[in-house]
DNA sequence: AAAAAACAGTGGTAATACCAATAAAATAAA
DNA sequence: TTTATTTTATTGGTATTACCACTGTTTTTT
C-alpha cells in the first residue's frame, strides 16, 4: 500500500476519524502536537499528513488557530454505481462521438480501424480491453475540446476507483466481444461517414447494451429480492426514453 | 494568494519548472537538500511542497532514489479555452437537463424557480452568478446519476481553474443576465413539463447564445489578428451543425 | 463598560542528527 | 573477461529541538 511513508499512515487515521464522525464536520482538528503523540510520531509527520489532506480538500488550515474539517468529501464520491457510470458515459461519449464525426481525420480513423482489428485478432480479455480503451480514447481526441477530453477521462478513472462494484463491468465488456466488436463497427462507419446523428445513436446503442447485459448478469447471479430491485432501476437508467424524445 | 505557507510558493517553482521543460517527465529532480539550498528553504518546507506535489498526482517518490515527474499532469488540462469549455458543458449540460427532465421533482422545480426570482431581483454579479451556479447544480442532482453529478462538477472546477482566460465568461454571464434568465425560464418550463427534448435544446440554446456571446466580446477588444483566427474558430465550437443533424 | 495590553495556544519555519533504502562503484570470484 | 558480491556514497524518512508569527482569550487599565 501506500503505507511506505509514515505519514500516509496518518493522513488514513484522520480520514477514517473524520468519517466516524470523531472529528466533525467545521471543528478542528487536535492541535499538532497532540496529534503527534497521539499517533506517536513526530510532529513533522502530522504536518505531512495535514497538508496532504489540505491538497486533497479535506481539511483547511488556519494560522495561529487550528485546522478545520472542510465541509465537501470524497467519501460522497463513492456511491456511483456501474448502471449511473454506464449512462453517463453513453450520454457523453454519445455526444462526443456526434462532435468527432465532424471533426475527426483520416489518421484517426485508421487508428479505430486497427483497434477493431486488434479486437477480432486477440481474443484474451486484456487486448479486448486495451483496444476498447483505445478506441473510445480516439474519439474523444477527435473532438478537438480538451474540456470533453478531460470528461471522457474522469469517467474512465471513475471506473478504475470503483473497481469493487465495476468487475461486473469488465467481464460484461469482454465476455459479449463479437456484440462489441460489432457496434464499434458501427460506430466506426457512422464517424467514417461524419454522420453526427448516426455516430451519436451507434454510441448510445452500444451503451445502452451494455446496460441491459449489466442488468442480466447481475440477475443470473442475484436473489430475486434483488431482482425485483434491479428491474425498478432498469428503466431508470435505460437510454430509451431519452432516445425515443429524439 | 496562497502563498501565506512558504511550501506553496516552492510548489509553484517546482510547477513551472516542470511546465518550463527545465525537469522533463520521467527525469528526477534534485535531491531535497539542493532544493532547499536553491529556494533558501529548510528541507522540511521541500519536503512539504514534495507532499503536495506528490498528492496532486504531478510527481512520484522513490524512497532512497528520488523525486520523478510523472507523466500525465494538470498542465495539459491548461489548454482548455473558454470556447471549448462552454461547448463541452452546452453538450454534456443538454443531456443532463434531459435525463434530469425524466425524474426531477416539485421540490427542485421550486428551487429551481427560486433562483429565477433570485436572478430577477438581485442586479449584483455576484448574486446572479450564484444564482446561475445553483440553477445549474439543481439540474444536474435532478438526474439521480452521481456520475453525470460529478461531470459537470468537474466542468465547473476547469472554469474556477483557468479563471485567467474565463474572466470573460464572467463579464459576459452577468452582463447579459436579461437574456440569461429568459433561457434560464425556458430550461425550467421544459423541465416542468418533463420534456426531455425541449429542456436539452433550452439548455443548447443557453450556451449557444453564450459562445457567440463570447466571440463578441472578444472581438470587441481584439485585434484583427485574433479576430480572424476566432472567426475560423466559430465554425469549430458552435452547436449549429451538431443541433441541425438532429 | 470599553479599550488596551499581556498571555497562552497554535501553526510556520529552521536546523540538526540519525536511520533506511537505493543505486552506483569497487572488489572478489568464476 | 565476465559475473557476483561487497562496499560506499547518495537520497529520502523520521525525530528532536528551538524559535517566530499569528490568533484568540484573558487580564489589566482607562
Amino acid at each position: 500500500m501506500k503505507n511506505r511513508r509514515l505519514f500516509w499512515r496518518i493522513v488514513q487515521g484522520i480520514e477514517t476519524s473524520i468519517k466516524s464522525g470523531e472529528y466533525t464536520v467545521g471543528s478542528r482538528l487536535p492541535a499538532e502536537r497532540e496529534l503527534a503523540e497521539k499517533f506517536n510520531v513526530s510532529r513533522p509527520t502530522i504536518r505531512e499528513a495535514i497538508i496532504a489532506l489540505e491538497v486533497r480538500g479535506q481539511v483547511e488550515v488556519k494560522t495561529g488557530s487550528g485546522v478545520y474539517v472542510i465541509e465537501s468529501a470524497s467519501l460522497e464520491s463513492n456511491v456511483v454505481n456501474a448502471f449511473e457510470l454506464t449512462q453517463a458515459r453513453a450520454l457523453i461519449e454519445g455526444e462526443v462521438a456526434a462532435l468527432a464525426a465532424l471533426s475527426i481525420n483520416d489518421d484517426e480513423l485508421e487508428a479505430l480501424s486497427e483497434t477493431l482489428d486488434m479486437m477480432e485478432k486477440n481474443q484474451d480479455s486484456d487486448s479486448i480491453e486495451e483496444a476498447d480503451k483505445l478506441f473510445h480514447k480516439i474519439i474523444s481526441t477527435a473532438t478537438r475540446n480538451e474540456a470533453m477530453i478531460l470528461s471522457v477521462k474522469n469517467l474512465w478513472s471513475l471506473r478504475a476507483s470503483t473497481r469493487e462494484i465495476i468487475e461486473d463491468y469488465k467481464n460484461v465488456c469482454s465476455s459479449d466481444n463479437e456484440l462489441t466488436l460489432k457496434e464499434h463497427t458501427a460506430i466506426y462507419l457512422a464517424l467514417k461517414e461524419k454522420d453526427a446523428a448516426k455516430a451519436r445513436l451507434a454510441m448510445h446503442q452500444h451503451f445502452n447494451r451494455l446496460i441491459n447485459t449489466l442488468f442480466d448478469a447481475i440477475e443470473s447471479k442475484a436473489l430475486a429480492e434483488v431482482q425485483r430491485k434491479n428491474n425498478e432501476k432498469r428503466d431508470l437508467y435505460s437510454l430509451e426514453s431519452l432516445v425515443k424524445s429524439k
